[in-house]
DNA sequence: TGACAATATGTCAGATCTGACATAATATAA
DNA sequence: TTATATTATGTCAGATCTGACATATTGTCA
């Protein structure tokens, strides 16, 4: 398990529900994070391509550094959404999110 | 163009960003609104392959039939996070989500 | 046809997410 | 090392999403 998983499994900051598991999470709870830590992934992946800063793909998203962070790290107050949003943004296609998530 | 696809990117319910194209939606919005679709698409899929109604998924889900039918309709109340949490719970795995998404 | 089941639509209070800001931590180069 | 750039973390008001409810519409079967 490498580390931002880890981390953003380890957050305390996920709200979970009932059904208690590995750190409180059941099935469904840890295969969406770790859904959404593939598109986390995927977005550092294609900023980097894109020759960005955190901040200057933030202003192209008119979003904050603060927030490309924090989607960058897999943190609980990012929506899929959102990450979707921003991937297609950066130019990648339904076929490369879709690889990203498997 | 299929029914579903027509209602969701018609309704008046997106709001849409500055770059005005069709219907004044930019490439990135229809692009996200295809993908939202899918997922919708494959929501009442896997819904009938498990022979549920909506009322009993909304229950599976502790959620509200008349949400199963918005996400089943792409409404733009929501969200793909929720989308993606539903097919989990309908037992679809990631490989599953991402062909439905392509 | 009528009765019933299933799905769709509209609304809203409460919950969650978002952009923005400040600031801390870490990297990179001189 | 010291600057400077980049990334990370915490917070919060405003925006968006959610479950729930009422009700309308559509489907199904006798």
């Amino acid at each position: 398990m490498d580390k931002k998983k880890k981390k953003a499994i380890e957050s305390k900051g996920y709200r979970v529900g009932s059904v208690d598991e590995f750190l409180g999470l059941s099935a469904d709870e840890m295969e969406y994070i770790e859904l959404k830590l593939s598109l986390s992934q995927a977005l550092t992946k294609h900023r980097k391509k894109s020759k960005l800063t955190q901040a200057q793909l933030a202003k192209r998203l008119k979003s904050s550094q603060s927030r490309v962070a924090k989607m960058e790290n897999g943190d609980p107050s990012v929506s899929v959404d959102l990450l979707i949003k921003s991937l297609l943004a950066l130019g990648a296609d339904k076929n490369s999110i879709a690889k990203a998530i498997i």
